[in-house]
DNA sequence: GAGTGGTCTAGACCACGAC
DNA sequence: TCGTGGTCTAGACCACTCC
């Protein structure tokens, strides 16, 4: 049977909007299982193409997460805060309450797959600090077992050569504390944000299920002279973050 | 023939990654148009159902953008920069000027869809703003005749009942001039930065393609005794927005 | 072993855009 | 009119999970 009546929305999208209302009305909680393929082609009559259509909409829109040989289950959201600047916490503005409370404040951070090289600087690095040559702090961050995070911090060369910064330990307060040793402690930061579905490596880094885009933030710190002095590139899953920002009119 | 041998990727996936390369590598720009579904069904020997999988990755990537009747086109891409704390600072609304002024870089915006409402508060406005009805102001922001942004702004109801903050025409420096008039000027702002798949209303209301995520920013504007007057919740299209924040250390 | 999602084939009719 | 993408059917074999 042909079905696409003209004026009606087709059937998979029907069905995934139906979905989609049960999940929003409560009918099913987070990790709950959805209706699976057969389920589908039962209750609708429809072929196993259509089913899957149907459900591939809710993962595309990160509704729901399919996992293999099991079923399709409604995604969980548990993101964490992550504060921009922080100094001008909002303790300060009394009455004011975080809009999302993420719980998930005090979750240990660990960092594996840290990879430290010397290499020419490329593209927006080589503008920014304005070196031909940079070390590349990179590494993953996870929360839980979870990876969550994919950050690359680039240093001018010449400005870090031989420092703690270049090697794994960077000794109490990191990386920032060790460029005001150098005497160049960062006085400004600038951070760019954006948003985009993920490539497929870092899709596979950070363990995203189809429908998680990823926040891109772009952060260069600036020593009191004005110079760059890092650019830090942070790829986050963007279901395991909030950005909060605070500033004064 | 039943293809998958275990240890490589499925043949939609190297189609689309082979795509996904040659678009980096340059061999197709911006607006470009790609082999179609008959082009690659041609080329690898495979069924429709597997070139048009293919192709759903790009897109579900938001790598590439389908056109009915005329092809797949690689997808452009000119983000508006937005600044989070400079825009906002008193300078601006404090003399009349438009906050969305420094936001286009002189590409004009129209605001269409205006609609304002009282209404009881729900969720985060009723917290956040400690109070059980609020003006609505909701609106659609459009760039090159391109809708781009879809914000609707809470007041507490007592607050702003009566002044321009309840009309379409608020005069000149918007709302934020208005609030001051009333003793309230917003002194503090807290922005929370979210990523995520739009929901359908939201795709269509911004005409976004598949694999376009959006941002959503909840700003939260603070008067000096503290008290929240202004909660705004912004959805943009991802990829027309830069999101850009500056502060000290 | 039964059930699930993942991949793939080989057809079909439709609405739309370009010509 | 013809080619394009959009939707749908009715099968198939596979790898994986759960019992």
């Amino acid at each position: 049977m042909q079905s696409p009546v003209p004026h009606e929305l087709p059937i998979y999208r029907r069905i995934a909007d139906r979905l989609r209302q049960a999940i929003q009305a409560g009918e099913f909680h987070d990790g709950d299982r959805l209706p699976g393929e057969n389920a589908l082609m039962a209750e609708y009559g429809i072929a196993r193409a259509t089913a899957r259509q149907a459900l591939s909409v809710l993962i595309n829109e990160g509704v729901a997460v399919p996992r293999r040989g099991s079923g399709v289950y409604v995604r969980q959201f548990r993101p964490i805060r992550r504060h921009g600047s922080r100094r001008l916490s909002r303790e300060r503005w009394g009455t004011g309450r975080a809009i999302w409370d993420g719980d998930t404040a005090g979750r240990p951070y660990t960092v594996d797959e840290l990879e430290i090289a010397r290499e020419p600087a490329v593209d927006e690095a080589a503008r920014v600090l304005g070196c031909a040559e940079v070390w590349v702090r990179r590494r993953r961050y996870s929360v839980d077992g979870r990876p969550v995070q994919l950050a690359a911090s680039c240093f001018p060369a010449e400005l870090v050569e031989g420092s703690p910064v270049t090697r794994p330990d960077t000794g109490p307060g990191g990386v920032y504390a060790r460029l005001r040793d150098l005497g160049h402690a960062p006085a400004h930061f600038t951070e760019e944000v954006r948003a985009r579905m993920p490539a497929p490596e870092e899709r596979d880094r950070l363990g995203l299920s189809a429908g998680t885009p990823v926040i891109v933030v772009c952060r260069t710190a600036f020593a009191a002279g004005g110079e760059a002095v890092e650019l830090n590139t942070m790829i986050m899953d963007a279901a395991s973050y909030v950005l909060q920002y605070d500033f004064d009119a």
